[in-house]
This record gives C-alpha cells, structure tokens and sequence, in this order.
RNA sequence: GCUGGGAUAGCCUAGCCUGGUAAGGCGCAGGUCUGGAAAGCCUGUGCUCUCGUAGCUCGGGAGUUCGAAUCUCCCUCCCAGCGCCA
C-alpha cells in the first residue's frame, strides 16, 4: 500500500510513476474525491464524539455527587443515532477509498527504464559462456547487446521433455492421470538432484548471513493480502475449501507476513531469511504456454531469500540479493543476462527489479530464472511492519530475491550440461557433494 | 475435540470481581547536570485529522448502557490438563 499522507501532499509524484506503469489517471480522481468527502464527515463525527464525551462526563460527575442527570441521557442516545448515521456513510465511503487505495502501484526508483512496446526490459550484464546454436546467435546477440560470450553449436541440444522421457527422469502422463496438466513425479536421480540443489542453496545462504525458515504452506486472506496484491495475484493462488486459507505461491509471503503488526528494534535489522517451501500456482493466464515438461508447472519448490531493512539501507541490498543470487549461477555454471525490469513489467509492490535469465540452449533464449525486488515499505505499509526510528515509527523496507527455483534450474541443467549425444547429464561441480554422484545416464 | 486459564502500548505489568473514560516499571529519544560520562531529575515515546481544551485505541466483531479494558454473546490465537494421532 501506498502512503495516504504522501498521495495527499505530493500527487505529482505518484501520477508521473503511474503514467510510467501505464495506469490512467482516473484512479487519482476518484481517490481525491472520495477522500475530500471522507474527511469532511470525519470533521462533523469528530465534534459529534465531542459533544458527547462532554455530556457523559457532566453525567457522571452528577451521578457521583448524587444528583440527577435529567434529560442528558436523551441528548446522548439522539447524538448516538447522528453518530452511527455518519459511521455508516463513511465506512461506505472509506471501502472505496481503500479498493482505489489498494490498486495503486508503488512508487519507482529513477534507475526503472520505462516500457515503451513489448520487450523494453534494460540489459544490465552477462556472465558465461554460453553454447550457441548457429541459428540462435541473432537473438542471442541481440539479448546481450553484444556483451555475451559464447561456442556455437552443431545443432540444437535435446528438449528437457524428450529427455525426461528418454532418460526415464519423470513421469508427466501419469502426473497429468492423477492431477492434471501441469503436475509431475519427479523420478529416480532427478529426485537427488532437486534435493541437491536445495540443500546447496541453503548452505550458501546461511554461509552469508541468512536465518533459514520453513514456513507455513498456507496463509489465511488477512496474511495474504497484506503481502501480496490480492486483486492481480487472486488468480494465481489456491484457495483450501470451507478454510480461510491458502496455499503459499511463494515463500517471500510466509516470510514478510511474519512480522505482521509488529514493531521491531533497529538493532534487529536487517533480518536476512531465507525461506525453503514449495510453491504453488495456478497458472491460470498462462494457457498454451510451456505446456509441456517442468518449466512452467503448479508446484515447485524454492529457496527465496528475504530482507527487512532500514529504509536508508534497501537500495544496498537490493544489489546484495542480485549478488547472492548471480553467484549462485555462476557456481553452478548456468550462463545468464541480468536485466532491469521496465516500468510497465513491475508488479504494483515493487519500486525496482532484476531479472536473472538463464540461458537455454535448447530453446535458444534467455528465460527468467530469478527474480530480485526491492518493494521499500510498499509491502511492509500493508502488513504494518515498523521499527522504532529516532523520530517515532517508521515503516521498515522489505525486498525478496529468489535464489534457487528447482523445476527452472533442474531444466537450466539439462539443457546446459548434456552431452553431445544426449545421453548423459553432467552435475555441476558445486552439487556433486551434495548428489553424491556426477553425472546422470 | 473436551475442560480450565489467558491476550492491556517496543517489552513487563496494574486496572476487570464492584462500569465513570488506561496507572506504573523497563527500554529508547531529547533536555538538565558534567571537562566527559554515569546516577538523579524533567519531558516525550500506539493511531487519525483541518494539530486541538480534538477524536480513536485494551486480540477481532456484535450487544447492553448516558458511559465498557471492565458486563453479555460470537470468533481468532496462546498456555495447562485430558482425548485422538504421523
């Protein structure tokens, strides 16, 4: 949620940001209409509660010395009746005030490129070598700006799909008997790889100062729209039957509900968690999209990292999270662009974001691994995390970075380390310890 | 699931029985004092607005009443005991 008192002095600066993501103005019209209206009443319920408060004192001190209130008790119960008229007027008022409210998209960091057509994301860096097939090198060099290293290729690797088939590492058909598209058994090395790769991430993560979590798998709607924007992610979410829960589509929700309503020490901060779930989605706008294999599916699980932090401090960690989550790829040996997420791209919580996009050589793209944002106190304004500051409360800034999406990664795997003849998957050097085994055949 | 006890400000606690409009301590910030500090003392320390001799706030909601932290009902969560259970 955006700051109502910033709205109020500075609208300016929230309708060039809006412009930027492509809002209209309408929703500040109406905003500032209704908020006149609100607080015009609140001045009339104000006396009225006034004048109340008066009358019930003069009450009681003449019950106290004995005497009789008369017709005081009259006034009060017809004072009631204008009060709770007025109530009624404003809560009606203040829903929509807080719908309009709740739809404005945070403000942006001057370093966000605005959209202007389709793909406008900015490209920040490239790490790696990647294996290029000569068909895919005008895309590949026109997705790095020049700057990607790379070794073309004979022909194009083999699809994760054909592979999980050929090497007997998943089985989608059944998953889709039983649940659906979109579902999997992950089989056989594959299952060790997954835990590998989580395991791994944890590590790296404590290493660097991250508390781990595992957190609830659900969250009731009140935890839910506080970290989340309910209106655009309602979609994406799975709603348990007769139960005011959820099931979590990411863990940067358990982890910034956590602290919900709570007023922090500035010596506690910055809290780095790094949370392990699986996720759910439900993928609902994404028909005809990656329909086959584990790149796009309802389940999967991540290790996400996650920050409290005082305000001054956010930007700095934003780049450690886009740090923490490079490094990760660059230990795993995955070639990647790093790229700026444009004004029209950003989810409504967040001020600024990185992408990290790996590169599949089977698909010959780049495709979004990680996901790094600083949401400054957009997110911990609705959640109502503060942090006792030298001139009273102050909301804290939260930001939240994947580092280990496993279906993403596991196929960034296969299609970066199979061999030529697609027989084999080898295991990067950083997971052997953990998988116990080197290479899958 | 059952029975009982709880939830008061950043933290700890009083008030509840018997209704009269949140007391105190700790911590934190500022002031005073000091060469500097500590201690002491003073002030401030939930939220809102049009900033006042204003309004709201005692887990959430509803009710009774002129008036509710206090009484009644419903809900959520926590603790103890019992039951069930991987």
């Amino acid at each position: 949620m955006i700051d109502i008192h910033l709205l109020r002095e500075n609208p300016e600066l929230f309708r060039k940001a809006f412009k930027a993501r492509g809002f209209g103005d309408s929703a500040l019209e109406e905003f500032f209409t209704l908020d006149s209206q609100w607080r015009a009443k609140l001045k009339d319920l104000n006396s009225l509660r006034h004048e109340k408060n008066e009358i019930t004192a003069s009450i009681s001190s003449l019950v106290k010395a004995g005497k009789n209130p008369g017709s005081s008790k009259e006034k009060v119960k017809s004072i009631n009746d204008r009060i709770s008229a007025l109530e009624a007027e404003m809560a009606e008022i203040e829903n929509s005030r807080s719908r309009i409210l709740n739809t404005m998209p945070n403000l942006l960091h001057e370093s966000v490129p605005v959209c202007k057509g389709d793909e406008n994301n900015q490209f920040h860096n490239f790490w790696g070598t990647a294996k290029v097939y000569s068909g895919d090198l005008d895309e590949f060099n026109q997705a790095t700006e020049g700057n990607g290293k790379y070794t073309l290729i004979e022909g194009k690797p083999i699809s994760h799909v054909d592979l999980l088939a050929s090497m007997d590492l998943a089985d989608l058909d059944r998953a889709s008997k039983v649940s659906g598209a979109r579902f999997y058994y992950l089989k056989n090395r594959l299952v060790k790889l997954e835990l590998a790769l989580v395991n791994y991430a944890v590590d790296f993560l404590s290493e660097r100062g991250f508390n781990v979590v595992e957190p609830p798998y659900m969250l009731n709607l009140a935890s839910m729209s506080g970290a989340t924007d309910m209106e655009t992610f309602k979609d994406t979410l799975y709603k348990m039957e007769g139960e005011d829960l959820y099931l979590i589509s990411t863990s940067e929700h358990p982890i910034a509900s956590m602290y919900m309503g709570e007023t922090l020490e500035p010596s506690s901060l910055p809290l780095r968690i790094a949370g392990v779930s699986p996720c759910f989605r439900r993928e609902a706008g994404a028909h005809g999209k990656d329909t086959k294999g584990i790149f796009r599916v309802h389940q999967f699980t991540k290790i996400e990292q996650f920050i409290f932090c005082h305000p001054d401090e956010s930007w700095d960690f934003l780049e450690e999270l886009l740090h923490n989550s490079e490094d990760i790829f660059r230990n795993l040996e995955i070639p990647y662009r790093v790229v700026n997420v444009c004004s029209g791209e950003l989810g409504n919580l967040a001020a600024k974001k990185y992408d990290i996009e790996a590169w599949f050589p089977a698909q010959g793209k780049f495709r979004e691994v990680v996901s790094a944002s600083n949401d400054t106190d957009y997110q911990a304004r609705s959640l109502g995390i503060k942090f006792r500051g030298k001139s009273g409360n102050q909301f804290v800034h939260t930001l939240n970075s994947t580092a280990v999406a496993t279906t993403r990664t596991i196929v960034a795997i296969m299609e970066n380390y199979q061999s030529e003849d697609g027989k084999k998957i080898k295991i990067p050097d950083v997971l052997v310890p953990y998988t116990g085994f080197d290479t899958i055949s």
